[in-house]
DNA sequence: ATTTTTTGTGGAAACGTTCCCAGTTTCATG
DNA sequence: CATGAAACTGGGAACGTTTCCACAAAAAAT
């Protein structure tokens, strides 16, 4: 067994009291404090975290829960959270691969009295059942969740605004026929970017075609697909938008292997701009999301809700994106 | 206040052991279980953690020790780590960042009490303050780790043979001047994998010379500044072996800029064979690790000691790597 | 019908801390 | 040298659970 602060007290020959006000930097005799380091020493004595957030209530532990982790956009913002969290003492309690609402509810209550907050990051999550299924007073900040109203805090991206920019980016190009490549539709972010291109489409004067579709799943392999898929159509597109940049990495990837040029016989643009985009050949042009930034943001708020505790203002938040063009669209700076 | 289980034992008129038998999923009589629903659905009751494994001496979470958090090859580690915990009802403790000794130790303790055991990722710890510092009876997992002897279990990559291959592929390919970009010196890795970068360099009778070796951190940056740096020597290299993706990608960016072909007039090699590689152009020559099964093995590992508890025998695992030859060496398929 | 087993129940003692409280010592200060 | 403040001390009650125990009621076996 680890030893205890009992133990301590028992070797060092003073209170568990003192001891505690030891550990909790109270004031303690130079003599007893000698003692008492030396027991802690010898019997190799760690307080226990659990007892302590027990009566102290606070863990200095936040949960994130993720619908995924694999690719250059998780990773990024577990890094913008993480390094937040460190700076300012927290650890993150990690859980990942939820996409059902009820997986999601399981873990929440798996992290009950284990946190001192959350941040959420479920695409399709409902506000609903959050609401009944968390235990009041629980700070969280809701990342990328569609809810209405004010419940909550929350962060997310332009995504209409991206998606259109980087559309009309293309039409101005002289693209008339334009590919998509979406994620999952039940994904509001997902509906907010196609939103985005089809309005982008119909003031350029273009006609939103069906065809021109293809639903993938956020990851390369589905990209590639994609392509492949849409270069089928009796129209051959002249222009791939992917709603992010793994998949258009998938599609660059297919269009390679069929011989075409890249932007030269058709342009190609994603979105999120991932830390890997920069490097592909030639590089993407995609819809710059400040991924890290939003994961840092997401942090520091929920720190601060944690902090003000019921004097908190809740706020949502909505990060801008910009068009970064590289050469994958046929016109970018040279990169 | 949150509601916990004896507010619960008062709103359904039985005592806290029925409720917690409930809860614990022993024999409960239907009615009072009933009752003890209703009570828990009214009041949102979720069971604390910290509570519950303060007694039970459970946490179901298992804590990660990381250097850092950026580029492909944490984000895959950490997938595998996740995924496998996740599979088997458990949690990841996060904490990352963490390259001095101290802080290491620090990270540990804050951790007891709070988790079942850990995965230490840190290639410059050393063994001896590790032991006086951990708790007894802590299940530990090291991963890349340089540990002597076998007083824990550990998972490495075979970074010699790892660096002999790709090394001596060059050599055979004609390359005579091979420039190096390597990471820290002081990180044990680093240096497994230069001992043989050197012994493939002198098994082909080729003179080992300093000017050719570049000191960087692993990350693309310093990538960069290696090659620019590594042009500059009165003998041009033929070929670039940067110790790890991230900083081959960031010399590829810089021979780019420079105007020179890869791999027609330089080549450049890298190691990890981080999910990016594939993905450049051209696509890059590396040293394939097994980085998400590492992660895996590594949880599996941890899990299986936590289980068999002190009848489990600690093991030393080394992973095979393998050369993946693409076209950034001069000589791959097409990919 | 009696005994034995199973099932269900609540009281109370842990688990390892912190922190309030009441008390004791120490130490300037007038 | 009294006096009040400040520094220090230990006892013990929390914190929210689980689990051991003793026992009662119901079911099964004799």
């Amino acid at each position: 067994m680890a030893a205890t602060i009992k133990d301590v007290a028992k070797e060092s020959g003073v209170s568990v009291s003192t001891v505690s006000r030891w550990l909790t930097g109270g004031p303690v005799s130079t003599h007893k404090r000698e003692k008492i380091q030396l027991a802690v020493q010898k019997l190799n004595f760690v307080s226990n975290g659990a007892a302590r957030s027990l009566v102290t209530k606070k863990t200095y532990t936040l949960g994130v829960l993720l619908p995924d982790m694999y690719g250059g956009f998780y990773s990024e913002i577990l890094r913008g959270l993480d390094q937040t969290a460190q700076e300012r003492g927290y650890h993150l309690l990690v859980s990942s691969s939820h996409n059902e609402q009820r997986e999601i509810v399981r873990a929440i209550q798996a992290m009950q009295g284990r946190v001192d907050g959350l941040v959420v990051m479920s695409p399709d999550i409902d506000a609903a059942s959050l609401q009944s299924n968390l235990p009041a007073r629980l700070p969280i900040v809701l990342l990328n969740c569609y809810v209405e109203g004010d419940a909550y805090d929350s962060i997310n991206v332009d995504n209409y605004g991206g998606a259109y920019s980087i559309v009309r980016h293309l039409t101005r190009l002289g693209h008339r026929r334009i590919a998509l490549i979406t994620g999952s539709l039940v994904n509001h972010e997902v509906r907010e970017r196609l939103r985005g291109y089809e309005d982008a489409l119909r003031d350029a004067g273009i006609e939103v075609a069906s065809s021109m579709r293809y639903v993938g799943d956020f990851n390369e392999p589905s990209g590639h697909r994609g392509a492949l898929e849409l270069l089928h159509t009796p129209e051959r597109p002249t222009a791939i938008f992917a709603m992010n940049d793994g998949m258009a990495i998938g599609a660059m990837a297919a269009l390679r292997t069929l011989g075409l040029r890249v932007p030269e016989e058709i342009a190609i643009v994603g979105f999120d701009d991932i830390p890997t985009s920069q490097y592909l050949e030639p590089p993407l042009t995609s819809v710059h999301v400040p991924i890290f930034e939003m994961g840092q943001r997401a942090m520091e708020r929920l720190l601060m809700a944690i902090q003000e505790a019921n004097a908190h203002i809740r706020r949502q938040e909505k990060f801008p994106t910009s068009l970064v063009i590289r050469r994958s669209c046929g016109v970018g700076q040279r990169s």
